[in-house]
DNA sequence: CCAAAAGTGTTGGCCCTACACCCATGG
DNA sequence: CCATGGGTGTAGGGCCAACACTTTTGG
């Protein structure tokens, strides 16, 4: 580890937290999901990305695994970490820094944070449940955010792109079970924000073998019926397993 | 931050330091840069991967240059950062925190590290002038490493190609000012571990415009000499802007 | 019968791969 | 003159984008 005996003064412990970017599509737009923050001495909401400091003996992974379980009540999510954010100035903003002292009852010098991000499919009705302390926020429409949590979510969405490209599994996380054509295809227009061909799109979804046609159909809609498809697991782990692709 | 004030006993500060995976080609092999530790009572020599814990008010970013100047003299290298590696598994090995300790005189539960990766063009010989405590060892031929170390360097192999596909400058880091097609072709070969036929190869640099023919030829070979070649920083930028790609 | 969305094929351009021979130089 | 590596072009296949009409259903 280099010179650090010279500099042992220099040492410290810096507090580590994670922050979760959950992406899903609110009224046809990419949006975030945001959790309320008290500030004191403000009467407006505030909000920031959901997240928390990690535990003593807490894996980074399973700590993003627990904020959305805490936010959401959703388990078990395709979580990816993308990047860590330490720069010493995340915390030069004076307000953010006594915000987070006060709920984490800490004095706070410097804090790293590792983000993840991930899809999901949770609609604004049902976070309603939760009791409004959570929005869904377009990512073009982001409300004041504290620290650089713009920043983080610029670069998730970046990512996100580059993600599904190598593990298209991960939209499937955003859908239902069943799903037609137009709600895959809808997922793509929004998440890489321009309008796909319908063609070329049943083409490309046709070379996607583990999406599988069902013998069910839409019901009641006042026009032709779309076709159910589903995500097949096992084709798709036969076909990106690494084996494969070395 | 969730629901950090239930759990202040829990709350901790681990340690953090970054890792630095430097790439080079040596005797035609992809090889990585460690460097060597003192293990108390043995003889034979031991490697970890170049790293530091951060200083207070250091970004991890300039951690990591620093850690590559102590190392190697050289500055301001394309560092990216990849990865966050934070299992407390990462300590599990006795041997490995005692020796930590040993080097760091602190008592070490638990350490976070921030793996970055570069590639660099410095030979061997250069190395050896550090006084032999640098190796360039191929990434297929690892000696044991400490922690998780060589998992970062598998991890760091997969990243840079990727990487490259994104911002194909940084290969240009690896290179001398003036370079021939072969030493690009043999660059790219040896980063994606597989032979590249010579006129294809000639195709695709003809089609990045910032490869330059210079007017300058290889001088003393027995064969017929070779044209150099340079990198345009400008014309890259222009066309690798981000303005270009929205 | 009309509005609304579902579904379907072909063509052209681009890019990538495979492949073999002549050229310049030093010894 | 020969050994060594430098340098070049073409043809075929796959992938992607552009593009318009018919089908089904509910109201």
């Amino acid at each position: 580890m280099g010179t650090q005996e010279q500099n042992q003064n220099q040492m410290f412990y810096p507090h580590v937290s994670v922050d979760c970017v959950l992406m899903g599509a609110v009224d046809d737009k990419l949006s975030v999901l945001l959790v309320e923050r008290q500030v004191a001495g403000s009467e407006e909401k505030h909000y920031k990305l959901p997240g928390s400091l990690i535990y003593e003996n807490e894996d980074p992974d399973q700590a993003a695994q627990r904020v959305l379980f805490e936010a959401t009540g959703l388990k078990r999510l395709a979580l990816k970490q993308f990047r860590c954010f330490g720069s010493p100035e995340r915390t030069k903003n004076k307000e953010d820094v006594q915000w987070l002292e006060n709920a984490a009852k800490l004095k706070i010098n410097r804090i790293l944070t590792i983000a993840y991000l991930a899809l999901c499919k949770m609609k604004k009705a049902e976070l309603k449940e939760k009791g409004d302390t959570l929005i869904w926020a377009p990512v073009d429409e982001l409300p004041h955010l504290p620290f650089d949590h713009r920043e983080i979510i610029d670069a998730a969405v970046s990512e996100i792109r580059s993600w599904i490209d190598a593990e298209p599994r991960i939209v499937f996380d955003y859908l239902p079970a069943k799903f037609t054509a137009y709600q895959l295809r809808r997922t793509f227009e929004v998440i890489y924000n321009k309008p796909m061909d319908v063609r070329n799109f049943h083409k490309r979804m046709n070379a996607m073998q583990y999406v599988v046609l069902t013998d069910e159909m839409e019901k009641g809609v006042s026009h032709r019926a779309a076709r159910y498809y589903r995500f097949d697991k096992v084709k798709y782990n036969k076909i990106h397993s690494k084996f494969n692709k070395i």
